[in-house]
DNA sequence: CCGGGCTATGATAGCGGTTTCATAATGGCC
DNA sequence: GGCCATTATGAAACCGCTATCATAGCCCGG
C-alpha cells in the first residue's frame, strides 16, 4: 500500500502536471496535446507552439504507463542472460541496448544465473511487465516459457546459438569448438583435454564439448575422461581444473581447450607455477577473446566472438518484428579461431609419433 | 449505428485474458480478482481458489501498464552508468538488480558513455517512463537533471562517490587515491606518475588525481606534468600511456598509480616489453581489483572496491525510500589498498635519497 | 455567394487494472 | 432467535493517455 496519499487539492505544485493541465493552459484539448507530442496528425502551428510552451512551463512529462496502456505497447524489451557479469554477454547487451535506444525502446535486464528454472521465472516476470520483445541466451529453455512466449506472441530472439527451432542470432558452437580441435589435431596433438563451466542447463557448453568430441572421433580419437573437467567459472576455477588434470596418473594432455578465456588464463597461471611450458608442453585455446587474451604471455589462442554484433543484429531483428516487418530467422555471426602464441605442435614423443 | 456492439467473447484465443475474463469464469467481480492477486483484503477461501483456478486455466497475466497506472507505481528503477561494459559497474549492477528483484522491482539499464549530456538524456528517458527510483554514478550531473529529479521527487542514489549534496553509497575517491600515494611515499618514492581515463565529466577520476596531488603536496612534492596522463580506457591505452611517459626526456617516475587495473595491466605489459622491471624500476598501483589483478606477474597492488556491496546497499536505500521509510543519506563502502607484488621501494639513486 | 470536400479540433470512449463505498453475508453474544 | 459488529463482495469511479468520430472552420470552384 502506497504511503498515505494526503488529500491534496490540485495546487498543481504537489501533483504532476498531466496532459489536461497542459491542454488547459494552452487553451486546447488533450487530444491536441497528444497529437503534438506524437505527431499523429497535423496541428496548426500556433496551437502546437502554445502546447509546447505550456508543457515546457509546467514541466510536463507524459505518463509512460498510461501511454503504454492506451497504445498497448510498452516500448521496452527484456533480456534474460545467464550471467550479467560475463564480459561476452555484456558486450552483446551493450550494443543491444544502444540499438534499441535509438528506436526509443528501453532495455529491462535480468539475470538467470545459469539455471533454467530461474530463467523461466525471470522471463515470466518480464513478460508480466508487458515487454514487447525478449532476448534469451541459448536454445535450451523450460517448455513452460516457450509456451508462454508463443501464447503471448512475444517476439523473441535467441543469441549465442543457432537453432532451427526459433529465431537466432549467434554462431554454431559445435562447429566453432570443432574448428579449434581440428586445428590442434592438425598441429599433431592427440591427447586433447577440455575444461568448461557448468554444462547443465547450458546448451552452448554442451555443443562445444560435442564439437570437440566429434572432431576427435573423425580421427578415431576420444577425450580421456580424466582430461575432461567441468568446473565453475573464473580464473581460480581454471587453475584448479589444470591441477586436477595433472594430478591424474595418466599421461597429461598435450593441449587443452577451455570454455572461456578466464579458464584459459587460470590454466596458464597454474602451468607457469608448475613449470609446464606453454605452448611447449601444453597448447591452450580459450573462448571469447577477452580484452586481455592478446596480452597474456604467451598470447592466448582463442575463438573470437563478435559479441557486439550479436547484440546489434538481435536488436534489429526484434525491432523489425515488433514493427510487424518480416525478418530472417537465422543470422550467423562469425566465430573465428584467432591463432596466437599459446598453441604449437606437441613435443615429439613416443606415443605422439 | 448502435454504440459499440459488445465484442461478444471474441474467440478468447486471439486476445489476452484480462481480469474480467477471470472474474466471469470464476463467477466473481474484478475487484475480487484484484484482491486475490494483491492480497489487499481478505477473500473467502473458495472464491480465492476459484479465481486462481480460472486464472491458471486462462493463463491470465495482469497487465503491468494498467497496474502501474492505477497504482501510480511502476515497480521499476532505472540505472544510468557511464559504461555498461566496465567490470566494476557491472558487479555493482548485478547485485543491485538482484536485490531489487527480490522486492519485485525490475531494473532498466542505460548507458551514458562518460558524457553528462548523454546522461541527462538517458535519465530523462527513464524518468518519462515512470521509474520509481534512479541510480546514478558520481556526483557530477547536469543541473537540468537534478532539477527534474527534485521536481518529480524520484528517490535517487549516487554511487562510487561520497557527497554531502545527495544520498550516496560509495567511497571517498580522494582519500582512497591519497592512501595509495601515501603508501608509495612511505616506500620512498618521490617521482610518482598518474594515468587515468577521461577526466572530463568524471568527478571520480578528478577526485583521485586530486587525492594524489594532495598527498604529494603534504610532502612538498608535485606531479611532473609529463607523468600525468589522461587517456581512454583499456589495456592498450595503458601501454600507450607508459610509452608516452617514458618517451619524455625527464627522469621517469619510479611509481605510477593507474585509474583502473586495465590501465595497470597495460603499463605492466609495456614495461615488460621494454625491460623495465616491476616493481624494481617501477612500482605500480591499479584501481578496482579486477578478477585477474591478483594473477598477474607480479600481482598487481590495487585498491579494492566492494562493488557488489555498493549495489546491494544502493538497492536497499532506494527500496527504503520508495516505501517511504527513512534512510541514512550516506553509506561509505570500504576501499582498501591491497598490497601485492607490483610495489616496492624505489632503487636507491642520487635524487631519491 | 454558396455548397462540397478538406482539415484541424474537441468530446468521449476505451485501455485494464485498483480502490473507494455501499451493501450483502456472516458471526458472536446475550 | 434477534441484533449489532464484522467481514466479504460488487458497482462504479478513477488513473492519464490515445484513438475514433462527429463537427466546426476553411478554401475554392462554379
Amino acid at each position: 500500500m502506497p504511503p498515505s496519499p494526503p488529500p491534496e487539492e490540485g495546487s498543481l505544485e504537489d501533483r504532476f502536471p498531466v496532459a489536461r493541465d497542459v491542454a488547459r493552459l494552452a487553451g486546447v484539448s488533450t487530444s491536441t496535446v497528444s497529437r503534438v507530442f506524437n505527431g499523429t496528425a497535423a496541428v496548426r502551428a500556433d496551437k502546437r507552439d502554445a502546447v509546447l510552451k505550456a508543457a515546457e512551463e509546467l514541466g510536463f512529462v507524459a505518463n509512460g504507463a498510461a501511454r503504454a496502456l492506451s497504445m498497448r505497447r510498452f516500448m521496452a524489451v527484456g533480456a534474460v542472460v545467464p550471467n550479467i557479469e560475463n564480459e561476452g554477454f555484456l558486450r552483446t547487451l551493450s550494443s543491444f541496448q544502444e540499438r534499441l535506444r535509438r528506436d526509443g525502446y528501453t532495455l529491462i535486464l535480468t539475470n538467470a544465473g545459469y539455471d533454467l528454472d530461474n530463467e523461466w521465472q525471470e522471463a515470466s516476470f518480464l513478460l508480466e511487465r508487458g515487454i514487447d520483445g525478449l532476448l534469451l541466451v541459448g536454445d535450451l529453455h523450460r517448455p513452460a516459457l516457450l509456451e508462454r512466449i508463443a501464447r503471448q506472441r512475444i517476439p523473441t530472439v535467441q543469441t549465442f546459438t543457432l537453432s532451427a527451432a526459433r529465431p537466432c542470432v549467434g554462431f554454431d558452437n559445435l562447429a566453432a569448438a570443432g574448428r579449434a580441435a581440428q586445428y590442434l589435431l592438425d598441429l599433431g596433438h592427440r591427447r586433447i583435454g577440455v575444461i568448461t563451466g557448468i554444462r547443465k542447463d547450458n546448451d552452448r557448453s554442451g555443443a562445444r564439448v560435442a564439437g570437440i568430441v566429434h572432431a576427435l572421433a573423425a580421427r578415431g580419437l576420444t577425450i580421456n575422461p580424466a582430461h575432461d573437467v567441468e568446473t565453475s567459472h573464473g580464473i581460480a576455477a581454471g587453475r584448479d581444473a589444470l591441477r586436477q588434470i595433472l594430478s591424474q596418473s595418466t599421461p597429461p594432455p598435450t593441449a587443452i581447450i577451455c570454455g572461456t578465456d578466464q579458464l584459459g588464463f587460470g590454466v596458464m597461471i597454474e602451468a607457469q607455477s608448475r613449470g609446464v611450458a606453454i605452448p611447449g608442453d601444453l597448447s591452450l585455446i580459450g573462448f571469447n577473446d577477452a580484452d586481455y587474451a592478446a596480452f597474456l604471455t604467451p598470447a592466448l589462442t582463442t575463438i573470437r566472438i563478435h559479441a557486439a554484433e550479436i547484440g546489434q543484429v538481435a536488436a534489429e531483428h526484434l525491432l523489425a518484428r515488433m514493427a510487424g516487418r518480416s525478418v530472417v530467422r537465422l543470422t550467423e555471426i562469425a566465430a573465428e579461431l584467432i591463432v596466437r602464441g599459446s598453441t604449437a605442435p606437441p613435443r615429439p614423443s613416443m606415443d605422439n609419433a
